[in-house]
DNA sequence: ATGTTTTCCTAACGAGCGTTAGTTAGATCT
DNA sequence: AGATCTAACTAACGCTCGTTAGGAAAACAT
């Protein structure tokens, strides 16, 4: 039983990994640098988790399903296609932004599961790459967003969001939100001097 | 003496190298699989390299020099700022285009130099991202861009050309220098249909 | 043809890897 | 109290890693 201490050693151990999967990659972090930073032998990490690749596993599958929980949640607002594609930025940079090591290892090292997972996890992204081009189709439709190549302004948004994880420190000037609220004018008004 | 075939031992080495690190990532590529593919015994590599870190380090740095070669050449054109900004995407997404490992390699692997080329290949970044700032700040200044955060501007338009190495493949629908234009235009005119 | 240099091989080094087996100390349950 | 369960330890297994030493063979130079 866990009384008092939040944490169980479980915890403790992904909480650890996270960050040193992030920090290190996964290969070049041992399962005795996880222990040592939980205060306990090697072998012992073995009575509470199965084996390194589940422990990957794991963080990873967490990210997907906090991306897709967010951009499922979006697509059932009975909002405009402007005001989704805000919504679903903001929450796609909260989420990196509150884990920003589970987001490194999101994704940085999931080329590194074994190929099953690694499918499942493309799989989650395929899903969530669906749902952002639905939000731009329907907004070219509707006339909110100007006609361009539906894909292309798809790749454009994910990699203004996904390349966060490279740079963001929680720590810095901007907070998430207001980051989102930037990128979202950029990404809507652009720099030509005439749109403003 | 090499006669009629064109690549040395070395640039064989360095190839291979180069593809199983962006396939697997360097920690999980180990040097009898490089060799195995050049095809000569593990220990033989080291008559052409010095060690796998090196290996690495040339790859990665080949990498800053191409990119901060291209910036450079633009910077040093007489053109506008819009121009300047339009020549270095298409570069850089040539770059990329052009060898798709090495990119994999340069933007994903760079974290496992030791910490001295480390730092060597993050001031080559620096000073390339310190370009492209620069290229806005004039384009702001003399009003060819409207007036925004310079920074986040530019961690735009990086965000855009880096993110490419994670899905951009050369037998695609479209070529690298449409992309760029593509992206170009993206970037200054935005969704707004207003701004067409 | 002889000497020299380059390339490669075999074998092995020492180290570290993920993981497992067997066991013990302590907490919990009855 | 005794029985059961849990979490930890120690020790080791089998394997692979990057790298090196020493020598053979091939390519080249004179």
């Amino acid at each position: 039983m866990i009384h008092e201490h939040a944490l169980t050693r479980k915890d403790q151990i992904y909480h650890v990994a996270e960050r040193l999967f992030s920090e290190r990659g996964y290969h070049a972090t041992t399962m005795r640098e996880i222990a040592r930073e939980v205060d306990i032998e090697g072998g012992s990490l073995y009575s509470h988790i199965s084996s390194k690749q589940d422990l990957l596993y794991a963080i990873v599958l967490r990210g997907s399903e906090r991306f897709l929980h967010a951009a499922r949640t979006v697509m059932a607002m009975n909002i405009s296609a402007r005001e989704q594609l805000q919504e679903l930025m903001h929450r796609h940079l909260a989420i990196i932004a509150e884990s920003i090591d589970g987001a490194v290892v999101h994704f940085h090292e999931w080329r590194h599961l074994d190929p099953a997972k690694r499918k499942k996890i493309e799989q989650h992204r395929d899903e969530y790459e669906g749902y952002i081009r639905q939000i731009i189709r329907r907004g070219m439709d509707n006339g909110e967003f100007a006609p361009q190549d539906e894909r292309l302004v798809g790749i454009h948004i994910l990699s203004l969001l996904n390349w966060a994880y490279q740079w963001y420190k929680p720590e810095g000037r901007l907070s998430a939100d207001a980051l989102a609220q930037q990128f979202y004018e950029q990404i809507m008004s652009g720099l030509d001097p005439r749109n403003m």
